[in-house]
DNA sequence: AAGATATCTGTACAGCGCTTAGATATGAAT
DNA sequence: ATTCATATCTAAGCGCTGTACAGATATCTT
């Protein structure tokens, strides 16, 4: 677990603390969870002083941040890959699968990246950027494949409806008490993709019924 | 804000110090938010020393467990007015409706709500029971209109469909980022009743399209 | 009246986020 | 090469947190 450049001589200036710290985070929540995840511990984790971060981030919130944007990132990138992987109207059904994947396979990241949108009146402009891209993913998807770029409103609605679902159900995915219902569904991914289907969201972005 | 019955002789013995703990920290909440909960500013609130309440709970998390169970209570009792005033295939609409509501009327509530749910194998009993019959009333009243009871399976997909889009609707309401989303589409109740129906969940729970 | 028990206080400890003052290394200008 | 401004780090410390423990005080049982 730990770095510290194996004890003997790290330099007394880091090279790259920022991104050191930023990686320190990340090995920690994915080994500790998210409770583990103190601004001490990561400066422990990377072997400087309690002190040190607070030269690269103006505080905690900013550090956890930017481990939230890189969460966004690779969930973007996971999504374009399910995309390209699947055609026509089971593309939006890929980006779906994709993103509750993610947060099952991720689940202190996740929640990492919507704390960090928690309680902000606006996000950082680049956590922003990478979350946006994202959801604009599912819009322009819908839009390939049948639905009415002239019809604005709706078509906010269906990516809102559709973004909410995802995160639902990203979210009771986590939960170990959904568990039973999982099993009895026959495992993770057949759950997921009934429960994603039965949202008819993402299989039928279109008006009507 | 301060309770400790107005400086003068409160008597050794509380009466009842746990009702008052749960009373002190939903005040709390209510006031300052999740990240204002701490168990020393519960003890500060209700006029005990720190150490107090631990002869009541077990730790933090069962004081915070007891507050989530009142708000599964209330949660409950304001999905089943909700209701009794709507008639026929509305119902529906109505206990989602009521869902998200309450999770924006008390968003700190229903934060606890859900992280006294994280991390657990289980449920305390009575939480459980609190949550369950909310739960319930969801695939009880898809039963009452169309629903086939004995498809079991998909009853039960249809509950944790409606479940998890209500709560990521709810999640998503109490993001200050979809404000202008809200605004876009005409205040907040259009919105939720906009996206709930688009969702295809509470108004139609039938199969097929 | 006396003793057992439940409830509360006082004190303490380690860990937390964050601040400040001072040490050390780097890069630019001379 | 020397000097100096600046960037980066450490050490120490403040007030907060959750929690443990010993002892005080009230209530209950007999």
């Amino acid at each position: 677990m730990s770095e510290a450049k194996s004890a003997e001589s790290r330099p007394y200036h880091h090279g790259d603390l920022r991104r050191a710290l930023v990686d320190a985070a990340r090995r920690l929540l994915e080994a500790e969870g998210p409770s583990a995840l103190s601004l001490r511990a990561v400066a422990r984790e990377a072997g400087v002083s309690p002190a040190a971060p607070y030269h690269h981030f103006k505080d905690k919130a900013e550090l956890l941040d930017a481990v939230a944007k890189e969460g966004w990132e690779i969930l973007g990138s996971q999504m374009a890959e399910a995309k390209t992987s699947a055609a026509g109207m089971q593309q939006l059904t890929a980006l779906g699968v994709a993103y509750v994947c993610f947060a099952r396979d991720n689940p202190a990241l996740y929640r990492v990246m919507y704390d960090a949108a928690r309680d902000k009146e606006a996000l950082p402009a680049e956590m922003q950027d990478n979350k946006a891209s994202a959801y604009c993913m599912v819009r322009d998807t819908m839009v390939e494949h049948g639905a009415d770029p002239t019809e604005e409103q709706h078509l906010e609605l269906a990516s809102a409806a559709a973004w909410c679902g995802a995160h639902g159900l990203a979210e009771m995915a986590g939960f170990k008490q959904f568990d039973h219902l999982k099993a009895e569904l026959g495992g993770e991914r057949p759950f997921l993709e009934a429960v994603l289907s039965h949202m008819g969201l993402f299989p039928k972005p279109h008006h009507g019924c």
